[in-house]
DNA sequence: AAAGTATGTGACCACTCACTCACTTAAGGT
DNA sequence: ACCTTAAGTGAGTGAGTGGTCACATACTTT
């Protein structure tokens, strides 16, 4: 069955991405890409001209899902801290779904020798963490959340909620359900940031 | 220049921990590690059975480096809320020192096929929260800590707080004091977490 | 000084990696 | 029906992998 190039090339990234998530980022081979595709590892070449290419397709890919998964967040809330439980509760979904995600940020594939990759997760991370600074910053105007603390220290304590979430949920057995337990510490994490008289 | 296998064994511990930092755990071959030791590849195998028995090796050491730097932080603080800024000022300073230790976390070498090195790790981070909760319970029986938060939670705030300063450091250029950086956000969140009255 | 032992070596093994290239074959327009 | 074109292939490549082996060299003990 032969394929047009543009389908080939997002059967492989969704591939690649699935590969990952159950053998690991660095154990993705060209030739067990290939194999999983169901096609020869030369074939792989036809669509990226390097390996580096392929996951730098697999980032933009990333890219379009979660920064869809975020616009459907802010969509669905109506106020400030609403959408902050929208975004963790989606990029939480997201890992959950996809658990290569955290693994990839400490892959050999991303750390070494692929600068263009590692650009561009920096750039979803930090794109994440301007949405947050900026409901956080909504919601003290609103006087929802306590204003003595800057905004953006109170991002990166949601952030890396969800980032040290992420870790416990992999190195362990995944066994706890991420997006849940989650949810409930960011609801902990945020009653302390409530505005006092509530 | 000839060593006696307990030096060499050493040598080669602190120089594996170097040369995963350098170049990435997953990139450290006998060879690399042989070669950045100047020795032989074969040498290696002299000394470790397997590359595995290698990195297990390196585990160990990072444990008492880490076990032996936790205690002098239990040691130098008084009161409950300064061992917490102690722990994990301990804590932010051994990962500012070995930055190859976050990236061990998710390397191939740790999470395919080498069980005991996971065990290992595990152990290592349980303790490390185990410590955590401790403190803050204490800190909540003797009132500085608000009592409406399970200390568990609070730990996970906190223990998530080190490994998200962690992976920013690590993703961006490592351009921020870490140490200073992480204690700064670690005492907004203790103020958050402060008894009411005070 | 001889004998024994521990550390180290270079050549080599079977295997995997990303990547190449001459070639075949199927799809689609005319 | 034919022909062009692009997807796909089989058989390689050199570089690197963890690991082994027979052998050499440096210390220790007698």
């Amino acid at each position: 069955m032969r394929k047009s190039a543009e389908l080939r090339k997002a059967e492989i990234v969704v591939t690649v991405l699935d590969l990952a998530d159950r053998i690991g980022p660095d154990r993705v081979t060209t030739g067990a890409a290939a194999a999983a595709v169901g096609v020869s590892q030369a074939a792989v070449f036809r669509h990226f001209p390097t390996k580096a290419a392929m996951w730098l397709a697999v980032a933009d890919h990333m890219t379009e899902e979660l920064t869809s998964a975020w616009q459907r967040a802010l969509a669905g809330a109506g106020d400030p801290v609403g959408r902050l439980e929208a975004l963790v509760a989606a990029q939480l979904g997201e890992i959950a779904a996809k658990p290569a995600l955290p693994m990839l940020l400490f892959s050999r594939e991303l750390n070494v020798g692929n600068d263009d990759l590692r650009a561009a997760f920096r750039r979803l991370l930090m794109t994440f963490q301007g949405l947050i600074v900026a409901e956080i910053a909504r919601g003290q105007e609103a006087r929802c959340l306590r204003r003595d603390v800057d905004p953006a220290d109170a991002a990166v304590l949601a952030i890396s909620l969800v980032q040290g979430m992420a870790i416990r949920w992999s190195l362990g057995a995944r066994d706890f359900a991420l997006v849940e337990e989650g949810l409930r510490l960011l609801r902990v994490q945020l009653r302390l940031l409530a505005a006092k008289g509530d």
